[in-house]
DNA sequence: GGGTACAGTTCACCACGAAGA
DNA sequence: GTCTTCGTGGTGAACTGTACC
């Protein structure tokens, strides 16, 4: 069975294929009551479903926006994606989306798909240690977008193309810094994120400077990736390493909360006491760190309401409406996040 | 600057449209070696990027797969998208992706969507209680995708079209049951879910049937939808109920792992002891369930392999290659779990 | 309300010269 | 040497809608 197409209808309604268009179609000009209805009934009759292709060729405007994030079983990408999702849905929007696994390559074939389909718009999340050449395709990609009049927003790591969100990555690390300090430890440990990404080095910046301005010293870095995977590895690591150096309770900074959860985890199932032996922190503020015992000390970022957001910038940017506090400056746009603190770092004295 | 077309790179090169689409996409016929050379040379240079939309016209297929799923940020629905996203991504191939909040009417919304786009193969993840006609215009918008020549696969349910992948809902719920007996409970509770998820309500009919066979009772129906919210809600409701009803411990079957998280989670900060006091068991096997502690005594599934196996399906079905423990029959392929015990449940006597 | 020129590709078909019979 | 076959590259008609006149 052939698919329906709009001539079909037009034939069946007895009226030209303009009018039919302009029927189904949301066109400015409503032709009269009664065409309408007819045109209505044999599209309905026929099953008649327009043909997003054709449409897009005719309208030179594909209707599509793109995402590209990098492991959607991250609970951080995952939330910022449901949150794009769940806005896109409202406005019947369709969402094409790439998964990368945080491979520079994959992303840029990517890009270079969502270009070919001529999305109306690209969201690209996380950040990634890229080289010159890969930073210029990135860039060049992008750039596309934005000379088709399409909308790009980088969340993490600007491409100096659109408007890139940061969430407040250097100093959540440092009031995570503070956080850990004012719990009482004096030994630290940091994940040292094998693959450089941005926003990992950051934060991890952050956190030395709140440490090292309180004299403090970071005892450990942790060689893992920014990953669950990752975080299972530091754990293991941290749990010898204190079997080694004994002395006193550690804080351990895993730079997410996907990162923290598992290592911790693994610690907890070591025997480790938290946060007595070894406090935990985090950042990003999945929702399982809240669920999970004890809670995760973590820097709180609003995840979904960045994807909701991005989706408004994305898809109408002239009323996109942000919250107060999201700081904008020209093309770019500081979001805050607050200190959560949970059961897995020892509370400051009250 | 207006885009590049294919017509634009066959007048640089000095040949024709068809031989310059010939070369640039993959046809059988490939010109010779110059007349490529020199085409490929005006397409770098001028940065061609073909059209999708218009390729899809004029090849009538998009290229595009759809994915539904109801909640990207539950980890169920992420673990399987991204296992598919993964496979898909290897071959270059883009993903339309629409989540639907677990309503019918955006889901009937979104699978309109991906038709328009005429996308040669829809994935369709989760279970949702639908009334009759809902299930009619489910069906009838998943035959369309066929009628074209799509495959259709679906997870969880069934609606009479394309291929069904069942995870093992009632075994796994038996298994589950057996296990909560086997580690010594004599009370049991089970998730109530409110919007009667045919999955869900097969995975309780399991477990049910096992605690009766042993003589047992479900003592509490906890109320509450099947999600991380309802799931703290269920374990606030267990805290109550189990001071009310003091009298040894009980087991809870959270119907999900995601629910079983976050209701553990609630139970212990509350001071109630898991496993002591309280057994739970998830099903479904997330990451996260092996990371926290006590880890999640569940019924495991391959999640990100169903993703990734449901790619193949949809993709290129006469040559996917399942294992061999999947249990194809006809239209249906079942997939086995296994237990999993871990430390929120007593373990059975040795 | 109706004709019709596009939009950017693909594809079936055609013409042509070279090679083999 | 004429006739068929083959490898090439080109022509024009789709494909399905939109929008201008």
């Amino acid at each position: 069975m052939a698919q329906v197409t709009l001539s079909d209808v037009a034939r069946t309604a007895g009226v030209s294929l303009a009018t039919t268009s302009r029927v189904l179609n949301g066109s400015s000009r409503v032709p009269g009551k009664a065409i309408s209805q007819r045109v209505m009934q044999a599209a309905e009759k026929l099953g008649y479903v327009p043909n997003a292709s054709a449409q897009a060729l005719a309208r030179s405007s594909s209707g599509l926006l793109g995402v590209v994030i990098q492991d959607l079983e991250d609970p951080y990408f995952s939330a910022v994606a449901a949150g794009f999702q769940e806005a896109a849905g409202g406005q019947g929007q369709l969402v094409l989306m790439a998964q990368t696994s945080r491979d520079a390559d994959l992303t840029i074939v990517a890009l270079g798909g969502l270009n070919a389909q001529r999305v109306d718009g690209v969201l690209m999340v996380g950040s990634l240690d890229l080289s010159a050449e890969q930073r210029a395709v990135f860039s060049d990609q992008l750039a596309r977008v934005e000379a088709r009049g399409g909308q790009v927003v980088t969340v993490g790591q600007s491409y100096g193309i659109g408007r890139t969100v940061y969430p407040a990555d250097r100093d959540g690390g440092r009031a995570i810094g503070q956080a850990a300090i004012a719990g009482g430890y004096q030994r630290f440990a940091l994940l040292d994120d094998v693959t450089r990404a941005p926003s990992a080095v950051d934060r991890a910046a952050g956190f030395a400077a709140a440490i090292e301005e309180s004299g403090g010293r970071i005892e450990y870095h942790v060689p893992a990736p920014v990953t669950a995977a990752g975080g299972r590895v530091a754990g293991d690591a941290l749990v010898r390493h204190l079997e080694e150096h004994p002395g006193g309770p550690m804080c351990f900074f895993a730079m997410t909360d996907a990162v923290a959860v598992a290592a911790m985890g693994r610690a907890l199932h070591a025997g480790i006491r938290v946060p007595d032996e070894l406090g935990v922190v985090g950042f990003d503020g999945i929702a399982a760190g809240r669920d999970i015992a004890p809670s995760l000390t973590t820097f709180d970022l609003p995840l979904r309401d960045i994807g909701r957001r991005a989706f408004e910038l994305v898809h109408h940017p002239e009323d996109a409406d942000l919250p107060e506090t999201w700081e904008v400056h020209e093309d770019t746009i500081t979001i805050p996040g607050r200190l959560w603190q949970g059961g897995s770092t020892s509370p400051p004295p009250t």
